[in-house]
DNA sequence: CATTTTTTCGCAATCATTTGCGGGAACGTT
DNA sequence: AACGTTCCCGCAAATGATTGCGAAAAAATG
């Protein structure tokens, strides 16, 4: 069955095309009964746009691209309902790819950006992506690029970026730990080529530095996948055996150090406290619940996709937003002092 | 700066648009020497293609919708990754939308499906749509649907279908309980007005059934929300002191059971022993790592996106394909013979 | 050289929608 | 009666890429 075109209303109707068009687009030009009679009509018949005819001859695309290196567990899906929930009451529609973390694919996807016209990008950058040439392509195209936190050094500042303050944040996160009173604490990162991990491993050696507590080098571990702490933890633990407490930077690592401590058979938070960067909703699914810094995804989400429509419809300039985060006091860390 | 279409390669080449853009598609009509000099005027002056143009002629769009109830974080991850391992070699894009199991917003969501051209659908229903009348619009406009995991009822039979048997799947777990002496089983599972909770309810209850065990009504829990299992399971497990197992019909009801089960002491498997059917992720996190049957969101993405596709080219026909689960024995259920 | 065949390319229509501009009708004002 | 204003609506162009058809040019054949 061929769809119903605008023109085939115009013939039902004994009106042009372009009275069909206004009438259902509310515009004044066209009196109440006219638009009453195409919009029963164009009901009635299962009327639906021709999104492509429309925003080909608009020369825009009412799209959205949203760009990720992966779709994880943890922090992905609440992105991607924050930005669903501000998108949803506009006339974007979203659309995600995924970089795999892989350069090329983000060069190739910031293509499809262009051949989609799309209007904004939000996008988290690829481990690979150390250098962002590639996305001058949509400045020039006219497209607003927002960075989401995991934001690459210099030149970054060109493109407007949203998310938290790493330092600050683990630094807190590792604060609270010291005043229970832990000394030797562990802290566990990711991929050390990422400035966020930078940012974050800044912090945790910034609350050391802050109360003059020697934080001997084998206490930071770097793991590209937190698989890999599945060799490494056990090890530490076996080796280090004066280690009162965990600080882990993400959910994922939340995930695989808290499988081996209890695979060591530590309890938490009597043998080892926890203290996490997290999303939120992971460290109620453990327990003892874990405390942790909310770096919620959802806000992160939220507010990134508010920033772009904003710039998109001048009402704001590039900026540079943190997001705050939140500490919070469950059950994972135990007060020695 | 505008964008470079193919006029403007046209005019500088002095050749037709027609060649262009048959230079660009690599017909046969082009010789190499002109499909040459296009190809590498189009690099250099950074053409790209522009999609709504190319679609809105074609009268096609190029366009997956995948249309899901919300964006969990268990299965949902797996699920796009799957889809889109099939589509990254294709000439598809996907494109996102969530229901948030509202049958008013799915149906708007149907009509977005529309407006957008989409050639095919893959859709997981939402709670509500226990009537899929609204699916029909699709059909009428000729565009293919494929029902993922959570089909309702009568009706699915015109759509194609892909899914797990979720009576055997639990059946199959229920039996690996049983077999490892396990009689007092709590049965948990979601929301009773899905058929997918149907199915794996009587899959537990016929494994019952066949060993001429009695399963008393109280053993089955049906939660709306996991978060419900935090008030109900602690009350079970003060009052039913024999329970020496339990079964949980997916992940996230996993989580809450586990979480319960740490909050109350009880340890797995000595106390307590679980199955579960999972996406074969998270039981990896927990300790002991969890004992399950695999139901794949990977192979459900990426079965049903090759379905979708190998029906929308006439490859083949409507069907329902039925997904191979795969028991994972790893720590948590506990031999009692 | 005349012809057929093949290669290579251009013309022009087409897709659904929007919109500037202009026109006609109705009504009010001088 | 002449003119101005307002309200409704239609004409036609424009958007970028594709494609059937036809035709010119080149190559091959007799």
């Amino acid at each position: 069955m061929k769809k119903v075109t605008i023109k085939d209303l115009a013939k039902a109707l004994n009106v042009s095309t372009s009275t069909v068009s206004r009438a259902l687009a509310d515009h004044q030009d066209i009196s109440q009964s006219t638009k009453k009679k195409v919009k029963l009509l164009a009901d009635e018949l299962n009327y639906t746009i021709n999104m492509h005819a429309k925003l080909f001859r608009n020369q825009n695309s009412g799209l959205i691209a949203l760009v990720l290196p992966e779709i994880n567990m943890f922090f992905t899906p609440r992105l991607i309902e924050g930005i669903n929930k501000t998108l949803n009451n506009s006339k974007y529609t979203l659309i995600t790819f995924v970089s795999k973390d892989l350069l090329e694919k983000e060069k190739e996807i910031i293509k499809q950006c262009l051949a989609w016209n799309v209007e904004g990008v939000l996008i988290s950058l690829s481990k690979e992506s150390t250098n962002i040439d590639h996305l001058a392509k949509l400045t020039q195209a006219n497209i607003e690029c927002v960075l989401l936190d995991k934001t690459n050094s210099e030149k970054d500042n060109q493109y407007a970026t949203v998310g938290i303050n790493g330092a600050s944040t683990s630094y807190d996160a590792t604060m609270h730990l010291i005043q229970n009173g832990h000394k030797n604490i562990i802290g566990i990162f990711g991929n050390p080529a990422l400035s966020i991990t930078q940012n974050r491993l800044q912090g945790f050696k910034n609350a050391f530095n802050e109360k003059k507590i020697t934080l001997p080098t084998e206490n930071i571990v770097l793991v590209e996948k937190s698989k890999d702490l599945d060799f490494i933890l056990p090890h530490i633990l076996r080796h280090n055996k004066n280690v009162t407490a965990i600080f882990t930077m993400s959910d994922e690592l939340l995930a695989a150090t808290h499988h081996n401590l209890r695979a060591a058979d530590k309890r938490v938070p009597e043998d080892i406290s926890i203290m996490a960067i997290s999303d939120g909703v992971y460290p109620y699914l453990l327990h003892p619940k874990i405390s942790h810094i909310k770096h919620s995804g959802y806000r992160l989400g939220r507010k990134s996709s508010i920033l772009l429509i904003k710039i998109l419809e001048d009402k704001k300039e590039r900026c540079h937003e943190v997001i705050k985060t939140k500490t919070i006091i469950l059950d994972s860390v135990r007060d020695l002092t």
